[in-house]
Order: C-alpha cells, then structure tokens, then sequence
DNA sequence: CGGAATCCAAGATGATACTG
DNA sequence: CAGTATCATCTTGGATTCCG
C-alpha cells in the first residue's frame, strides 16, 4: 500500500463512499439524522440547554430517547455535556465547535422542509 | 379563521414548530433523513438512475425498502418516476426541482460527515 | 426488469418505576 | 433534577416468493 498522506483535496475527491455498507459515516449520518438528534441538534443551536429544557423544547421524546440521543452525540464530539456537582443535580449540555458546523447543515434541512411544506403538501395531492 | 397570506417573513420567523408533536414536517423530515431516503436522494444528485442502477449503487438497500424509500420520495414530490412501456420493463428516476433543492442540503449534511469523519473518529476517542 | 406480497427477526421507541 | 433499569410495543428492515 503506496499510501501518501491523503490532501484536503483528495477528501473531497472521495466523495461517494457513503454507498459502501461498511463506511463509518454511515453510523455518524445514522446518528445525525436520527428522530430525536435532528431536533436536539437544532434545539442546541439556540444556545445551552438543561436536559429538562431539552425534554421540554422537543415535543415528544421520552427520557430515555433524549438521555440516549444525548449520549450519542456527546461521543461523536458534537454536544458537550456539563454537570455541576450540586443538589440536585443540574446538567448543561451545549453543542461544540464540530456540533455548531453539523448542527447548522441540519437546521438548514429543517428549516427548508418547514418553509416549502406548503409546496410539499401541494405537491402531494396536485401528484 | 382571519388568515393572512403568511409572508416569507412570517414564514422564516415562524421556525420552531419542528418542535411540536403534532408538526408535519417532521413526517416529511423523517422520510427525507431516513435510512436510505438520504442515500437514495444523494445518490440521484448524481442524475437520473434506472431502479438496479440505484440498487447497485446504494450498497445494501434491499429491492423493498429501495421501492418504498421511491414511493414515499415520490409522494413527497422529490422524485420523478418515469415508466417507459417496453418489454422487459425500463423506469427512470430523477429529482424534481424540489427534490433536487432538498438534495443539496442532505448531500452537504453527507459531505460533510465524510470530510469531517477523521476529526470525528479523533473526537469520539480523545473524549 | 421492476416491482408487490408475505412472513419474520431485529432494533427503535415508549411507559413506568426507581435512584443518587 | 437527571438520569438508569426493566419490560412491553411498535416500527424497520430483510429474505423469500411470485407476477406482469
């Protein structure tokens, strides 16, 4: 294996190798683009969240799927998490630098869905 | 109901409502980051496949959920499908305008997971 | 070739109760 | 408050088979 060290540039030549099965980005985008990671990442953009804020904020999710989601995205670098040792306990998680770069991809696909739902709508009956 | 013609302003202010329950563009967020919603959507930015073109492409999607992911795509007015009436039996799928507008925004959330993925992978250990 | 239909395994999600 | 543990359920996903 006559391996250089890969440049920026062949990076974004590899394009494509989601498609394989084993590629890892796939467990990363699995994660991302998960039920409640989606709206966690985009609640965090707002800012820092207690997990009942985030409970609260994102309609829905049960304890278990936010603490689990949260966990999840902590261990990809994307959401830090702080506990301040006091009682009872307070917890702060907020997005990291890498969380803010994702999380901004992802509320741009939320954000089109919500502004062209009418479209979307239309386009589902007109079809 | 006195309801306005909402403006693009409104309609820009009104973000948030991802958040309730009942919203329905989390129906549409879910068919979009879905499995391989997201594969299949990336993978049409590419220009018009026939259905094992994207079999093949897509690694492991099996023939159901590739038909299915189409369908529910198809419904939401992101793919075009066209069934051209010869034996043995040729379709083609495309982006509609819409589909492909969406399809930037998932493939720029796929892209950058996979140029990012080294800092991910350092992240995900160093934590 | 491009599906539809069926059956079944596996994983995601949820309700509830409990704990530091 | 911020979780964990457990159990029940509900949805996804895949293998197989059959059809126009």
């Amino acid at each position: 294996m006559t391996q250089t060290k890969p440049s920026k540039l062949a990076e974004l030549l590899r394009r494509g190798e989601i498609f394989a099965v084993e590629c890892p980005s796939r467990e990363i985008l699995k994660h991302v683009t998960s039920r409640w990671g989606v709206l966690v990442l985009v609640a965090l953009m707002a800012g820092t969240h207690r997990f009942s804020d985030l409970r609260r904020k994102v309609g829905g999710v049960s304890e278990k799927m936010l603490a689990q989601t949260l966990q999840c995205l902590e261990k990809d670098g994307f959401v830090r998490r702080v506990s301040l040792p006091v009682v009872p306990p307070h917890v702060e998680y907020s997005l990291t630098p890498m969380g803010e770069e994702i999380g901004r991809k992802v509320e741009a696909l939320a954000d089109w869905i919500e502004i062209n739902l009418p479209q979307i709508m239309e386009a589902q009956r007109g079809a």
